[in-house]
DNA sequence: ACGGCCATAGCAAGCGCTTTCTATGCGTTA
DNA sequence: TAACGCATAGAAAGCGCTTGCTATGGCCGT
């Protein structure tokens, strides 16, 4: 069988309580008890049992990251800083010292039905912490239910934070989300826009995102408001197509572009990814870039500035905020004030953006 | 207080062995009950408490799945692909009905030392299953360490994967690792090499991984093996710069190259991510690929179509082998004979390798 | 030198679920 | 009609840990 707190306290001849409270260090023990016991352990190879634990702590050291596509280094990137300030680095001890918490990412595709999912199953783990990251689906019906299943988790005692997700915007405020790091999706995109209108394009086109997304509709926002600001507000609509944040769904929208307005000469894409794919299908047609047409992105992935031309994009520091919310998640940082903080984006002009053939 | 299988019971007007059965769906339960239940556990928007059921039934349903990195795609693809054929997108019911699990999905970020931690965390949960993806740490202590908590793991009866990771070559046998999936690393790099020398080219630069990895190793030892069959052996080792896998170090290496060879005419990447870095460094160097230089990347990860010129690389079957590891995970596919698959490695020939100037 | 207090350690009662074993009620078969 | 068996439901004993409360001993103050 395997080895339990009893067969350790045995070994160390002290009772089950006293090695539970040398694991959890939040009782004096004293020292030379300590010692007997931590030896026991190691001689044992004692391994806490995790599940038992938690249901007699009532809470686990389990924290969730919810992402929407983990294949998306948009998502790895802010996964991976988190877990970097959750999982367990140091000891690899039995007990569950410090802070030691175990980091579980969650892929739910972006799809509806698997974000609810996981976020039951991540209640049900009783989590100590739910890190959402990225945009969020813009459904009455979901927003609803997902607010529910935070607020429900909150009430469980599990810290919720939101990493590029604006803030829940619902009656009965926040439904106990300790913080939300928000994106300036809009402000990005809208200073990138400008950064094309300033080189003297007129003929946007934009490939926007999936729709009912808030990350699609800010980022797209921002990028009406600019042109709007231009008096080329009526440019915008038909030029603007959406997809997925994929490259195929670049490539398909610029060609559509393309048919639309054959005399285009900037392509503002959804992100990077995207921004690669309108690349693509740019070339394929025979244009040049950015002699031809200009193009951007959003994200600035780290292949973005290895493109050729490197591509101008939206910086969004994705490792920070990642880090941020891991940090929030373990209360090991103060919420910002009112909770909602807003995460800087900051345009980077490189080689595939230029002014349009005169 | 949060609603306890005891309150569903009460309500449905069963005892509390009933509710579990009928959420567990492994015992006969009438259809009449059933559905009282079923309607009770709706009505208190019942939870199942995860700890408790994994402690009374001795396992939990978490499945780990080990990353080196994950905000390398090579290792989010992966990890996605396994996550589809463990996560729950079906019911988000209360029980844990059928084959739902929850992947976690851990980030070494190469580290022995966290490989091991997360191997004990996944222990402590008493996960159902460890997924290990990507190449191993070559290090006789650690390959051991890692083998005994496999082997404990497995003992525990948590089924153990490899995906892109050589089996365990111990003695002892495997130690309970229930398949593993090898990539043909070797013969991949091996007629990648001989590609290139079918082009012509003869001083061929190599800029591989970390040292003490598995993956780093039978790469370099296909190229070697082809640059040995064209008696070029004494190249390799002059014109092979170790660095780690990712943008930075490929430049950084390609740079080193061109100081011990300025007449280089090819440089292989230990993955398409350095191979990226290389393309900077040749460029800011003034050399045109594919024309001064051919390069050449490794897995064949989506970007790598669309560079400029598209990259000539190996492809890897990542999601393929990773939903394959996740079925293998779930005992939904049988092992493989002896345990052990090779996943095959296609070689791609792209518009950055070409003939060395005449 | 004695009562009292602090520092430690042990006791024991759960935490909420699963599962074995037992009980009940009905349909069957002779 | 009586005995039996099957299908279904309940009782209860844990699973391994945490933690409030209690017990013990040594040291202090006076």
């Amino acid at each position: 069988m395997t080895v339990t707190l009893a067969d350790v306290a045995a070994r160390a001849q002290v009772s089950p309580a006293t090695v539970s409270r040398v694991l959890n260090g939040n009782y004096p023990v004293a020292a030379a008890t300590r010692e007997r016991v931590l030896r026991a352990v190691d001689d044992l190879d004692y391994v806490l049992n995790g599940p038992a634990s938690a249901l007699a702590a009532a809470t686990s050291d389990l924290v969730g990251i919810l992402v929407n596509d983990i294949a998306d280094p948009f998502f790895g990137i802010m996964a991976g800083a988190a877990q970097s300030q959750i999982g367990g680095p140091e000891g690899a001890g039995a007990g569950r010292a410090g802070g030691e918490k175990l980091a579980i990412v969650c892929n739910t595709g972006g799809s509806p039905e698997r974000e609810l999912t996981y976020l039951t199953l991540l209640q049900r783990q009783r989590a100590a912490a739910v890190i959402l990251t990225g945009g969020a689906i813009e459904d009455p019906g979901h927003s609803t239910a997902v607010a529910a299943k935070l607020a429900k988790l909150a009430d469980g005692g599990a810290r919720v934070v939101l990493c590029g997700r604006p803030p829940l915007e619902l009656p009965g405020g926040g439904g106990g989300v300790a913080a939300a790091l928000a994106f300036d999706n809009r402000g990005g995109a809208r200073r990138l826009t400008e950064h094309l209108l300033a080189l003297g394009h007129r003929r946007i086109g934009y490939v926007a995102g999936p729709v009912e997304r808030t990350t699609t509709r800010h980022r797209l926002e921002g990028h009406r408001d600019a042109m709007d600001a231009a008096g080329l507000g009526g440019v915008v609509e038909p030029l603007t197509v959406h997809g997925s944040y994929d490259r195929q769904s670049g490539y398909d929208a610029t060609l559509e572009l393309l048919r639309r307005e054959p005399e285009l000469t900037a392509v503002v894409a959804a992100n990077d990814t995207v921004a690669l794919g309108a690349c693509a299908a740019l070339r394929e047609r025979g244009r040049s870039i950015p002699d031809d047409v200009s193009v951007a992105g959003f994200d600035d992935l780290p292949f973005s500035a290895d493109t050729m031309p490197a591509l101008t994009t939206v910086r969004l520091p994705l490792y920070e905020a990642g880090a941020r919310a891991g940090r929030l998640a373990m209360g090991r940082e103060a919420a910002p004030p009112g909770g909602i903080a807003s995460v800087p984006a900051e345009l980077m002009v490189r080689g595939s953006t230029a002014g349009p053939r005169s």
